[in-house]
DNA sequence: CTAAACCCTTTAGCAAGCTATAGGGTCAGG
DNA sequence: CCTGACCCTATAGCTTGCTAAAGGGTTTAG
């Protein structure tokens, strides 16, 4: 038997696919922990390839890092996340259908203006740039939409 | 009859609700023009009024800063870019809906991970922080659903 | 022993459209 | 003539998740 043994963060880079750079950014905000040798070296566990996997997915959900961080604080402090998991899910949903919404009456809206443009444009005034866009009713959804992104 | 009043940036910020150091951002992306007077201040033709007023209706049809450059240029070169500012609508348009259905498709995955782990938890591993997140299938849908925003 | 391959820190840069700050000059009313 | 409101430039910062580069030490294979 071995000591458990340990990586540098190249080879946990190439077991995971995420930079190198990455992991150390992941480690800057506390995601992810390492063992300093004396040469200054990070060395981590063989479970850190595992721990940047579920970052992986958990950003293939759309969570955040910081999102990612809260789970794993709940996971550090000895709690399974997973009910915090299924909250944090259940918003993104909410989110993101409040953003689909958003989005298609905006392009509701902009489906409206090609519309009403191609049936007849208005007429140009002195010093307009496109009388398209001049002529247009500044509503709020495009703020709304701006927002969202 | 005076000479054709000339205003300071104030004036035009006052009048268009835009910001001061927005407009000095506008010029500097060769939005807006100004002349200098001799203390080093930019006067605006009372048109600029109207120039920023289309800047702001473009941008709520979700057109970026360089787009609207781009519709400028076609205007100094003394054409008429209904035509073009059409096209690109129609282009946002376009870009639009592939965004809606990407975040539909999304949200639908996401739901039916919400629905499965309703259902059933898959049962945890040894290391796991959490199972519903480290027995995730990792598709392709949230990466090209990423690089849309 | 040497050179490549690896590791370190710190800093800057990207996208986009701004806002805010520092440090300074100018102008208008009372 | 003073004070406050206005103007200027240049730089930094915001958001997020990184990448890249500079400048330097370490390790490892040949």
């Amino acid at each position: 038997m071995v000591a458990a043994a340990r990586l540098k963060i190249g080879a946990v880079s190439k077991q995971t696919g995420i930079a190198v750079g990455a992991l150390r950014y992941y480690e800057s905000l506390g995601l992810l922990h390492s063992e300093r040798g004396d040469n200054g070296y990070r060395y981590y566990p063989l479970a850190a390839v595992q721990q940047v996997q579920f970052i992986k997915k958990a950003q293939s959900l759309g969570f955040s890092l910081e999102d990612v961080g809260e789970v794993l604080n709940v996971h550090q402090r000895g709690d399974l996340p997973c009910e915090f998991v299924q909250s944090l899910l259940q918003e993104k949903i909410h989110q993101l259908e409040a953003q689909i919404q958003e989005m298609a009456a905006f392009k509701s809206e902009l489906e409206q203006y090609r519309d009403r443009w191609a049936a007849n444009r208005p007429r140009p005034q002195p010093g307009d740039i496109c009388p398209l866009i001049e002529r247009l009713p500044l509503t709020q959804s495009a703020a709304s939409f701006t927002d969202v992104l």
